[in-house]
RNA sequence: UGGGGAUUCGCCAAGCGGUAAGGCAACGGACUUUGACUCCGUCAUUCACAGGUUCAAAUCCUGUAUCCCCAG
């Protein structure tokens, strides 16, 4: 029997998921804070992995520890690494090496936080799992379905890493901090009880890979050779050599290694010839995708072409279209063209405030 | 080894006697819970080298070096 009063509490030992924990004690729940062992590279100095974050830090266990005996509840720190590696950090690797930009983020969000730390809060009697996620859930009872809104500190809206949750999910689901309206109103909070941890800076890295060197992790845990290839213009010329496809993203303009008078952008990245394509501005736009693993929040599934907004990326602006579905897969038509349109990464539908649903980017 | 043309920041390129534009790249910073984009800032005391003429030269003159084109 779950205990709908009992929480536990993910908590990195930053900002955000300490005041979560903290205001969930004081509305009366029984807090149970706990830190998850996601990843550890001996390769990299610990000093990195000390830096404070949002839902991805890894932080440190003894922040988290201090403060939750400071706010007072009882704290674990349990390894979670086994299924980091395999639902994350695996993804994350094969979606490079398939020419794709992973967002691991959101891979975390589906399968760590809220599949394997709801799967521990189960264990524990807790019938909810709670984070500092900017985002809030509800259950509409027009609807007969949990739904998502975006969090009120709207420059901190986390929704987008959380289209993929299932209706299961979200049913246990805690987000204490969606109804503050910035993030200076939550340091201000952590600062009545801990000053020191109020003012760590927000994290803005991939959390396994703290010193932004994505492509030497790619190299030391990827168990794939990094080809070096061709660079194209949209013509099909070759224009260099690029270090391999591993280095890029579309919409790329830093770090080709060519100069051309112009600023050159990477338009289209072929995993199964080891092409990059280069391209003006202009020819990083494009007007519709597809996306495979849809998942919806509002509804089961929507039929017929369907008008809402769109963001393919994290700190996109939400952009007119319509949707439909066709087979498994969802089609995507934008009122505008987009820029950089990029396989591996999340497209993820809105209705104003509401998230709709999401699915994953693919290549045609 | 006859004739002609070139040689300015890593790349492209303005300048044509008055005291080195700009673009690309690079680097630094801001922004950003992925990867990016974007924005801001920094980037030739020096113009292939050596002399000379001028108050003053990257700009004129003389050699030297290298490259390109046309002839052999």
């Amino acid at each position: 029997m779950l205990d709908k009063n009992k929480v536990i509490v993910g908590m990195s030992g930053g900002v955000d998921s300490t005041v979560a924990a903290y205001q969930l004690k004081k509305m009366g729940y029984e807090v149970i804070g706990v830190n998850m062992r996601l990843w550890q590279d001996d390769f990299l100095e610990e000093e990195h992995f000390m830096k404070d974050g949002g839902c991805c830090s890894l932080s440190s266990v003894e922040d988290a520890r201090r403060v939750c005996e400071q706010i007072g509840i009882p704290f674990y720190a349990l390894d979670f690494k086994g299924v980091f590696k395999e639902t994350v950090v695996d993804y994350f690797i094969d979606a490079y090496k398939n020419g794709e930009t992973p967002n691991p983020c959101i891979a975390c969000n589906k399968y760590v936080k809220f599949e394997a730390l709801l799967e521990k809060a189960h264990q524990l009697g807790a019938y909810y799992v709670a984070t500092g996620h900017y985002a809030k859930i509800s259950y509409d009872e027009n609807l007969a379905r949990y739904i998502v809104e975006k969090a009120s500190a709207i420059e901190k809206d986390q929704t987008y890493a959380l289209y993929n949750l299932t209706q299961e999910q979200l049913q246990h689901i805690l987000m204490p901090l969606a109804e503050f309206t910035s993030k200076d109103e939550v340091r201000q909070i952590a600062a009545n009880f801990d000053v020191q941890m109020s003012q760590k800076s927000d994290s803005q890295e991939i959390c396994f890979v703290p010193d932004q060197d994505y492509v030497g992790f790619l190299k030391r845990n990827g168990n794939f050779k990094i080809e070096k290839g061709d660079f194209f213009d949209t013509d099909g010329n070759v224009l260099g050599k690029h270090e391999g496809i591993v280095n890029y993203t579309i919409g790329q303009r830093k770090g080709l290694g060519i100069t051309f008078g112009k600023p050159m952008y990477v338009v289209d990245i072929d995993p199964e010839y080891n092409r990059v394509v280069l391209g003006e501005n202009e020819t990083v736009f494009k007007k519709e995708l597809w996306a495979k693993d849809v998942n919806f929040i509002q509804m089961a599934s929507i039929e017929g072409p369907y008008r809402c907004e769109a963001k393919i990326r994290y700190s996109a602006k939400p952009a007119p279209c319509t949707i439909e579905c066709v087979d498994d897969l969802v089609h995507v038509i934008f009122d505008e063209p987009q820029r950089a349109v990029t396989p591996g990464q999340a497209v993820v539908f809105y209705q104003g405030s509401y998230l709709v649903g999401g699915g994953t980017i693919l290549r045609k």
